[in-house]
RNA sequence: GCUGGUGUAGCUCAGUCGGUAGAGCAGCUGAUUUGUAAUCAGCCGGUCGCAGGUUCAAAUCCUGUCACCAGCUCCA
């Protein structure tokens, strides 16, 4: 991954919340590959003792443990999972030998046939030669193409854990039948099970729906619907202070604000499109039905193509770089809801440029940039890049090969210019254009796109977007998508997690706390803290009562990155007493230096 | 939307075999005026997610429904 230069130093964490512990994944071991490969055989043969009528289909193996489907007349229950690992046990201390076996397809076929399982029918004709088999002693097979561990004894039942039962479509298709799907964990020892458990416990910690609740940075309510977040003071705080960093950042590059209704007519985006792409998707309203009718925006660009038709463009205006915080709502499936990860309701930071075919490389670059920069603001490091690409086989696209081509070129290039760390997702692009992806980790460690940059030579044709050039020919501009944050909404929710709810000082919704250790020093607090606001620091004092301990104790829950404590003694030198939660007494200082530390810190986006 | 799990006070959780609900924290009031992670006492707080049903009696059993959690599918 290429490090682009930090704007500020790393900011060190409050070790309250412990960093994330890396546990070795499958990718890495080919030993626990193989652990999870025979468990997972072991775990089919023992439902199969149990429930002669369970068809198995797949198991393979995934990054912390594997799973196995299962086509049952009944889905399991909690006791069936532990009558199921009861019998892997059993299965276990069998000492079974396991046994590679390299067949014929015909004679795969055959055996499958005689055993009547036909999922495996199916499976047989979608692999490549070699067909290999795998037994457990002479008891139970599976066509399966390794690698596993020579005998059963090799694995430790103390290491393995039936974690949940899920359904699952058969090749994860909705329209086919749905399998119960068991997944389990299975690792060396029974200690690296028990450091994955503790390592799950860990992830709950710092998950931002709780953190989120406890620090009280937005709600959820039933009266208001699933899937709409509700911004509370701090959490607005958080969010206006992204909202204004990045528009910043536009503003020096050569962005124009603009605002857009949140509602549009129905054959706005029938003309887009979207309509007939993402029916479903949209929230009705009035007479929907009808062209007339209108639905809640679900994507800014048709609205910023308005403006742009507003007038004859010249090619002298271009690029033309429209930028909006735009509100946006999808009727997300009930299913799909969590958190701030994903929602029915958020805001992108969006913004569409509009640039002539020659700028589009050079374009996509000053985005690209500008992203990395975001990123390394924010201290985000642990971010993929993913070209997402058109899948040339699917039918999805609209616009011709010529276009996507030198599409996908131009971001392939932008990104080799860069050096960025990148992989490419076939079949990941936007029905309109291909796009570069930013995806980070949840603390959960599922994967979440954040930032994004589209290119699309579909809406400018769909609305006959035109520019006048140099020869005064009507030519068509091409459209870039970029949106740094992806949402608002996302954004914070990842990174709520990424600082375990302990914000940089320049992102805290409250950055320093005044604690006066008697009533005496109330006046005197205020006082100071009224200066802090006036130089746009954010403070407050606790006017609780409470004993020094109790206020600090609160200020440390609610993870104010400074206090500062008024006594007596302070009061007297107009002092502060100031503890910060990263760096703990750092002892008295004049009030002035205070506040110019605090602001200077702030705006260098630095520790006090 | 589908499969499984979970819903008890603002939060974290008890509640046995069906017999009309309990703790800690938070909040409020009072006393205390306190020096770097919890001062003491009292008080308030619940149609047990919601709606039906079974029963003399339901937080507890049954049915439906809503929300949340995990996974599947989808994702502009």
């Amino acid at each position: 991954m290429s490090s682009p230069e930090s704007l500020s130093p790393v900011e060190p964490l409050a070790d309250e919340q412990p960093a994330k512990v890396h546990l070795p994944r499958t990718s890495e071991s080919e030993d626990l590959k193989k652990i999870r490969h025979t468990t997972s055989h072991v775990m089919a043969m023992a439902v199969q003792k149990l429930f002669p009528k369970a068809q198995v289909t797949i198991g393979p193996w995934t990054e912390t443990g594997f799973y196995y489907d299962f086509d049952t007349p009944e889905p399991f229950s909690e006791a069936d999972l532990k009558a199921i690992k009861k019998e892997m046990e059993r299965i276990i201390k069998k000492k079974l030998p396991v046994i590679r076996e390299e067949v014929t397809r015909a004679e795969a076929q055959r055996r499958i046939e005689a055993i009547g399982e036909p999922y495996k029918l199916e499976i047989l004709d979608s692999i490549q030669e070699p067909i290999t088999i795998y037994h457990l002693g002479k008891e139970w097979w599976d066509l399966c193409a390794g690698p596993h561990v020579e005998s059963t004894a090799d694995l430790n039942p103390k290491a393995i854990a039936l974690e949940s039962v899920a359904g699952a479509y058969w090749r994860g298709d909705e329209t086919k039948a749905q399998l119960q799907r068991i997944y389990g964990t299975a690792w060396e020892t029974p200690e690296q099970l028990a450091e994955y458990q503790r390592r799950k416990q860990e992830a709950l910690r710092r998950d931002h729906r709780k953190l989120g609740r406890e620090l009280g940075l937005f709600i959820f309510s039933d009266s208001v619907g699933p899937g709409l977040p509700l911004w509370t003071p701090k959490g607005t705080v958080l969010r206006s202070t992204l909202e204004d960093f990045l528009k910043q950042e536009q503003i020096k590059r050569g962005y124009l604000p603009v605002v857009t209704p949140h509602v549009g007519r129905v054959e706005l985006f029938k003309t887009s499109g979207h309509w007939q792409k993402y029916r479903d998707d949209l929230f009705p309203m009035m007479g929907a039905d009808e062209d007339e009718g209108f639905v809640l925006k679900a994507m800014n660009c048709p609205f910023h193509v308005q403006i742009y038709k507003s007038s004859l463009r010249s090619y002298r205006e271009l690029p033309l770089r429209l930028a909006e915080f735009g509100t946006v709502y999808r009727y997300e499936q009930s299913g799909e809801l969590g958190g701030l990860t994903r929602v029915r309701g958020f805001t992108q930071d969006d913004a569409h440029l509009f640039v002539t075919p020659e700028q589009l490389e050079t374009e996509f670059l000053k985005v690209v940039d500008l992203i990395q920069s975001v990123f390394s603001a924010l201290h985000l490091t642990n971010f993929k890049a993913r070209l997402s690409f058109r899948d040339p086989n699917s039918d999805k696209y609209i616009g011709g090969d010529e276009a996507w081509n030198k599409a996908e070129n131009a971001i392939r290039h932008a990104v080799q210019t860069l050096e960025m760390d990148h992989f490419e997702g076939i079949g990941e692009a936007a029905f309109y254009g291909p796009k570069l992806d930013f995806m980070v980790q949840d603390a959960l460690e599922r994967e979440w796109q954040l930032g994004t940059v589209q290119v699309d030579y579909n809406l400018p044709e769909r609305f006959d977007l035109e520019y006048v050039a140099e020869d005064g020919s009507r030519q068509r501009p091409v459209m870039i998508h970029r949106a740094p944050f992806g949402s608002l909404e996302r954004l914070i929710g990842i990174l709520i997690e990424e600082y375990a709810g302990d914000f940089p000082l320049w992102l805290a919704p409250l950055q320093i706390r005044l604690l006066p250790v008697t009533d005496e020093q109330l006046s005197f607090c205020q006082a100071v803290c009224d200066r802090c606001r006036a130089a746009n620091i954010r403070a407050e004092v606790d006017t609780s009562g409470e004993r020094l301990g109790k206020m600090i104790r609160n200020a440390e829950k609610e993870k104010v990155p400074v206090m500062a404590v008024v006594g007596a003694k302070e009061q007297e030198a107009n002092a502060l007493n100031i503890r910060t939660r990263a760096a703990g007494e750092l002892g008295a200082l004049a009030v002035a230096e205070v506040v110019d530390r605090l602001q200077a810190a702030i705006r260098d986006r630095r520790v006090f």
